[in-house]
DNA sequence: GTCTATAGCAGGATAGAC
DNA sequence: GTCTATCCTGCTATAGAC
């Protein structure tokens, strides 16, 4: 209960089910602790919402949209297409925390259309949009023609994903680091100025 | 209850939780599924375990055994370094069910040493390979010696287990084999032909 | 070793007062 | 809109017969 009563209670609802989601999943999140954590009574839930599912999806919305938003400012930003990508590895995350959409992938829930969509919707924005700064890149001549851009927007959006998943299976939030700087580092060789 | 009824019940134990623990992981696996599966009693099951995470820490051990063997088989054979490295990305997956060990890091489990430890175990193993066949690769000029060992091999897993993750968001397995495509090309423009 | 019966408790939702 | 009381179900484990 450490949200401001003064609050609503759908907005205070919201607000710890997101965190919660974020720290624990979706199946391992309890309306009751939803209801803890928010202060609201179990009224409240139901009164605003038809569930829990219902609620996660309201919240996983929003993650979508600030996420993308997020990714946004930097892919879409006036910055040269390469440096749009390192600016999209560089951006904050809590590695041991898992990405708060990536981290449902693997729940049940990726079954459910409603809920898998704003992971879905996000995941593609991100890997078009490196798509779009490697085929840039590309142009410009800042990058070797001969690399299949969808296939290395792929290959880069997953590192970003895995490396995640690293962190938390070796419980070192540098990890993440890591396998972010050595995608940089390949990019870097991949650079066109020795084409032959 | 597909198991033969002629092996133990420890044995089918293990070999329904197994499946269970892939596709639904720890959290969404209850021992009433496990023993509607496996075909045994209730019974059994706190005969020749303590409880549902004590056998799900045998099983992950198991997996751990057979697959870090599987992943050995490649990644210590006599193939050059990074034949090794490819062979390892060509193995068979199934991208939608998820890498049956890096699956449970966005599960409270990991917070468990007992549980994380097959985990932790399996992943440190395939860095380590990894790490030792871009070395290998460095060392008989087959690769740029420019790239930090270590942090290439982190990236490579991770785009590795991060191709699961996309896997499961888009719903299409295809989405593995690009990202693991597109490490490789990276990984070609990355061959010490042309160096300076 | 294996089974069934049962207990205690938490998950998720409903009813209905205020 | 918000709250508490209550319900049903399934999860996990124990007891004890065979």
């Amino acid at each position: 209960m450490l949200s401001d009563q003064r609050t609503s209670a759908k907005k205070r609802l919201i607000w710890a089910t997101r965190i919660l989601l974020h720290e624990r999943g979706y199946e391992a999140t309890s309306p009751r602790a939803i209801l803890k954590l928010s202060g609201a009574g179990q009224g409240s839930l139901y009164h605003h919402f038809e569930g829990k599912r219902d609620l996660a999806i309201a919240v996983l919305r929003e993650v979508e949209a600030e996420k993308t938003a997020r990714a946004a400012d930097v892919l879409r930003s006036e910055l040269a297409p390469l440096a749009r990508v390192e600016a999209y590895f560089r951006l904050e995350r809590d590695a041991l925390k898992g990405c708060p959409l990536g981290r449902h992938t693997s729940e049940g829930i990726m079954e459910d259309e409603a809920l898998r969509e704003p992971v879905t919707n996000h995941f593609n924005f991100v890997k078009c949009e490196l798509a779009r700064a490697v085929r840039e890149a590309q142009q410009v001549g800042d990058l070797r023609g001969d690399l299949d851009s969808e296939e290395l927007a792929t290959t880069l959006f997953a590192t970003l994903q895995g490396s995640y998943v690293l962190a938390r299976a070796f419980q070192d939030a540098e990890a993440l680091d890591h396998a972010l700087s050595g995608a940089l580092a390949l990019l870097q060789v991949a650079r066109a100025q020795s084409m032959p």
